[in-house]
DNA sequence: GGTCGGATCATCT
DNA sequence: GATGATCCGACCG
Protein backbone atom coordinates (compact mmCIF):
# COMPACT_ATOMS: atom_id res chain seq x y z
CA UNK A 1 0.00 0.00 0.00
CA UNK A 2 1.11 3.67 0.01
CA UNK A 3 3.88 5.52 1.90
CA UNK A 4 4.31 6.57 5.13
CA UNK A 5 2.94 10.09 4.97
CA UNK A 6 5.79 12.94 5.21
CA UNK A 7 6.53 15.50 7.61
CA UNK A 8 6.02 18.10 4.74
CA UNK A 9 2.35 16.48 4.12
CA UNK A 10 1.41 17.70 7.63
CA UNK A 11 3.35 21.17 7.46
CA UNK A 12 0.66 23.04 6.09
CA UNK A 13 -2.71 24.45 6.58
CA UNK A 14 -5.10 22.02 8.51
CA UNK A 15 -7.84 22.93 6.01
CA UNK A 16 -5.34 21.51 3.37
CA UNK A 17 -4.41 18.73 5.31
CA UNK A 18 -7.73 17.58 6.33
CA UNK A 19 -9.22 17.94 2.49
CA UNK A 20 -6.05 15.74 1.37
CA UNK A 21 -6.19 12.96 4.64
CA UNK A 22 -9.56 11.63 2.85
CA UNK A 23 -8.62 8.80 1.39
CA UNK A 24 -5.55 7.61 3.44
CA UNK A 25 -4.74 5.17 5.34
CA UNK A 26 -4.57 4.46 9.31
CA UNK A 27 -2.39 1.57 10.19
CA UNK A 28 -2.77 0.98 14.26
CA UNK A 29 -0.75 -2.04 15.60
CA UNK A 30 -1.75 -0.91 19.33
CA UNK A 31 -1.32 -4.06 21.55
CA UNK A 32 0.16 -6.16 18.64
CA UNK A 33 -2.83 -6.51 16.84
CA UNK A 34 -3.09 -5.02 13.21
CA UNK A 35 -6.04 -2.85 12.20
CA UNK A 36 -6.24 -0.44 9.19
CA UNK A 37 -8.96 2.42 8.25
CA UNK A 38 -9.17 4.51 5.34
CA UNK A 39 -10.16 8.05 6.49
CA UNK A 40 -13.74 9.35 5.00
CA UNK A 41 -14.64 12.15 6.95
CA UNK A 42 -12.11 14.68 8.49
CA UNK A 43 -12.82 18.36 10.49
CA UNK A 44 -9.84 20.92 10.30
CA UNK A 45 -8.98 23.14 13.26
CA UNK A 46 -6.93 26.02 11.53
CA UNK A 47 -5.47 27.99 14.36
CA UNK A 48 -5.46 30.54 17.05
CA UNK A 49 -8.14 32.45 14.84
CA UNK A 50 -10.18 29.85 15.23
CA UNK A 51 -13.06 30.27 18.33
CA UNK A 52 -14.11 26.43 18.35
CA UNK A 53 -10.75 25.08 18.41
CA UNK A 54 -8.99 24.13 22.27
CA UNK A 55 -6.03 26.12 21.31
CA UNK A 56 -8.25 29.30 20.61
CA UNK A 57 -6.40 32.35 21.19
CA UNK A 58 -8.61 33.22 24.37
CA UNK A 59 -7.49 30.31 25.78
CA UNK A 60 -4.16 29.87 25.16
CA UNK A 61 -1.54 26.74 26.04
CA UNK A 62 -2.85 24.47 28.33
CA UNK A 63 -1.54 21.03 29.10
CA UNK A 64 -4.46 19.70 27.48
CA UNK A 65 -3.56 21.03 23.93
CA UNK A 66 -0.02 21.23 24.14
CA UNK A 67 0.25 18.57 21.61
CA UNK A 68 -1.03 21.01 19.18
CA UNK A 69 1.66 23.89 19.27
CA UNK A 70 3.80 20.75 18.66
CA UNK A 71 5.37 19.39 15.19
CA UNK A 72 3.14 18.85 12.60
CA UNK A 73 2.59 14.76 11.85
CA UNK A 74 2.07 14.39 15.82
CA UNK A 75 -0.63 12.87 17.61
CA UNK A 76 -3.15 15.42 19.32
CA UNK A 77 -5.54 12.68 21.18
CA UNK A 78 -7.80 14.21 24.04
CA UNK A 79 -10.58 12.45 26.17
CA UNK A 80 -14.32 14.36 25.66
CA UNK A 81 -17.10 14.09 27.91
CA UNK A 82 -15.57 12.03 30.44
CA UNK A 83 -15.75 8.55 28.36
CA UNK A 84 -13.94 8.64 24.61
CA UNK A 85 -11.18 9.61 22.85
CA UNK A 86 -10.49 11.87 19.97
CA UNK A 87 -7.57 11.31 17.46
CA UNK A 88 -6.37 14.63 15.60
CA UNK A 89 -3.46 15.13 13.35
CA UNK A 90 -1.73 18.18 14.17
CA UNK A 91 -0.48 20.01 11.47
CA UNK A 92 1.08 23.34 10.15
CA UNK A 93 3.90 24.74 12.05
CA UNK A 94 5.52 24.43 15.38
CA UNK A 95 3.71 27.27 17.56
CA UNK A 96 1.07 27.07 15.43
CA UNK A 97 -1.16 25.25 17.13
CA UNK A 98 -3.68 23.87 14.78
CA UNK A 99 -4.85 19.85 13.72
CA UNK A 100 -7.09 17.96 11.92
CA UNK A 101 -9.61 15.69 13.87
CA UNK A 102 -10.30 12.24 12.36
CA UNK A 103 -13.95 11.98 12.51
CA UNK A 104 -14.74 8.37 10.51
CA UNK A 105 -12.59 5.23 8.72
CA UNK A 106 -13.91 2.89 6.59
CA UNK A 107 -12.80 -0.58 8.18
CA UNK A 108 -10.24 -2.38 5.93
CA UNK A 109 -7.88 -5.23 7.82
CA UNK A 110 -9.08 -6.58 11.40
CA UNK A 111 -12.69 -5.89 11.31
CA UNK A 112 -12.80 -8.44 13.75
CA UNK A 113 -10.40 -7.28 16.54
CA UNK A 114 -12.36 -3.89 15.53
CA UNK A 115 -15.66 -5.04 16.52
CA UNK A 116 -14.23 -6.71 19.40
CA UNK A 117 -13.11 -3.72 20.34
CA UNK A 118 -16.64 -2.02 20.08
CA UNK A 119 -17.64 -4.49 22.40
CA UNK A 120 -21.09 -3.73 21.58
CA UNK A 121 -22.36 -7.30 20.27
CA UNK A 122 -22.98 -6.95 16.51
CA UNK A 123 -22.42 -3.56 14.85
CA UNK A 124 -22.60 -3.37 10.92
CA UNK A 125 -19.40 -3.17 9.11
CA UNK A 126 -19.88 0.70 7.98
CA UNK A 127 -20.70 1.86 11.47
CA UNK A 128 -17.54 0.39 13.48
CA UNK A 129 -15.41 3.58 12.83
CA UNK A 130 -18.33 6.38 12.41
CA UNK A 131 -17.65 8.78 15.17
CA UNK A 132 -14.30 10.26 16.38
CA UNK A 133 -15.39 8.40 19.59
CA UNK A 134 -15.78 4.70 17.78
CA UNK A 135 -12.96 4.92 15.62
CA UNK A 136 -10.07 5.81 18.42
CA UNK A 137 -11.53 3.08 20.43
CA UNK A 138 -11.87 0.46 16.97
CA UNK A 139 -8.02 1.23 16.93
CA UNK A 140 -7.28 0.92 20.25
CA UNK A 141 -5.97 5.17 20.65
CA UNK A 142 -5.89 6.22 23.60
CA UNK A 143 -4.18 9.07 25.58
CA UNK A 144 -0.93 7.52 25.70
CA UNK A 145 -0.01 8.07 21.96
CA UNK A 146 -0.88 11.76 22.74
CA UNK A 147 2.09 13.72 21.33
CA UNK A 148 3.24 10.81 19.54
CA UNK A 149 4.89 10.80 15.66
CA UNK A 150 2.36 9.57 13.03
CA UNK A 151 5.23 8.46 11.11
CA UNK A 152 6.19 5.42 13.17
CA UNK A 153 4.20 2.39 15.21
CA UNK A 154 1.86 1.73 16.92
CA UNK A 155 0.07 4.37 14.62
CA UNK A 156 0.62 5.38 11.14
CA UNK A 157 -0.84 7.43 8.32
CA UNK A 158 -0.01 6.18 5.26
CA UNK A 159 -0.94 7.78 1.55
CA UNK A 160 -3.91 6.56 0.01
CA UNK A 161 -6.31 6.75 -3.18
CA UNK A 162 -6.14 10.19 -4.89
CA UNK A 163 -9.93 11.35 -3.96
CA UNK A 164 -11.54 13.47 -6.82
CA UNK A 165 -12.82 16.74 -5.91
CA UNK A 166 -16.08 15.97 -7.30
CA UNK A 167 -16.56 13.09 -4.31
CA UNK A 168 -16.16 15.61 -1.67
CA UNK A 169 -18.25 17.70 0.25
CA UNK A 170 -17.91 20.30 3.12
CA UNK A 171 -20.26 21.50 5.66
CA UNK A 172 -19.84 23.28 9.08
CA UNK A 173 -18.57 20.61 12.00
CA UNK A 174 -20.28 18.59 14.15
CA UNK A 175 -20.77 19.27 18.11
CA UNK A 176 -18.90 22.94 18.34
CA UNK A 177 -20.45 25.50 19.53
CA UNK A 178 -19.01 28.27 18.23
CA UNK A 179 -17.71 29.16 14.67
CA UNK A 180 -20.34 27.28 13.80
CA UNK A 181 -20.99 28.58 10.29
CA UNK A 182 -17.30 27.66 8.80
CA UNK A 183 -17.45 24.61 6.08
CA UNK A 184 -14.19 23.14 8.15
CA UNK A 185 -15.59 19.30 8.23
CA UNK A 186 -14.80 17.18 4.53
CA UNK A 187 -16.19 13.63 4.08
CA UNK A 188 -16.65 11.75 1.01
CA UNK A 189 -19.69 12.23 -0.35
CA UNK A 190 -22.41 9.10 -0.12
CA UNK A 191 -19.69 6.82 2.01
CA UNK A 192 -22.46 5.03 4.73
CA UNK A 193 -19.11 5.61 7.47
CA UNK A 194 -20.10 9.07 7.50
CA UNK A 195 -21.24 10.78 10.62
CA UNK A 196 -22.90 13.56 10.98
CA UNK A 197 -25.74 14.25 9.34
CA UNK A 198 -27.52 10.98 9.08
CA UNK A 199 -29.47 11.82 5.70
CA UNK A 200 -26.62 11.87 3.12
CA UNK A 201 -29.36 11.50 -0.16
CA UNK A 202 -31.06 14.74 -0.08
CA UNK A 203 -34.87 14.96 -1.86
CA UNK A 204 -34.50 16.21 -5.47
CA UNK A 205 -34.92 20.13 -5.70
CA UNK A 206 -38.14 21.26 -6.61
C1' DG B 1 -38.07 8.96 11.09
C1' DG B 2 -36.80 12.28 15.19
C1' DT B 3 -35.69 14.13 19.84
C1' DC B 4 -34.00 13.69 24.60
C1' DG B 5 -31.14 12.72 28.54
C1' DG B 6 -27.60 10.08 31.10
C1' DA B 7 -22.95 8.53 31.41
C1' DT B 8 -18.64 10.39 33.32
C1' DC B 9 -14.46 13.19 34.30
C1' DA B 10 -10.40 15.96 32.94
C1' DT B 11 -9.90 20.54 32.25
C1' DC B 12 -10.30 25.26 33.08
C1' DT B 13 -12.59 29.43 35.64
C1' DG C 1 -18.72 24.64 39.53
C1' DA C 2 -19.57 24.33 34.55
C1' DT C 3 -18.48 22.59 30.33
C1' DG C 4 -17.66 19.55 26.37
C1' DA C 5 -14.64 18.53 18.66
C1' DT C 6 -19.62 12.04 21.90
C1' DC C 7 -22.34 7.89 21.99
C1' DC C 8 -26.19 5.16 22.94
C1' DG C 9 -30.54 3.68 24.43
C1' DA C 10 -35.19 5.17 25.43
C1' DC C 11 -39.10 7.02 23.92
C1' DC C 12 -42.39 9.28 20.53
C1' DG C 13 -44.82 9.23 16.14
Amino acid sequence: MGRVLPIRFYARPAVVVARELLGARIVSSVDGLLTVGRIVETEAYTGPDDEASHAAARIGRTARNAAMFGPPGSAYVYRIYGVHWCLNVVTDTVDHPAAVLIRAIEPITGIDVMHERRGRGTIARCLIGRGPGNLARALGIDGILNGQSLRVAPLRLLRGDAIDDAAIATGPRIGVTRAMDLPLRFFIRGNPSVSGRRKQSRPPER
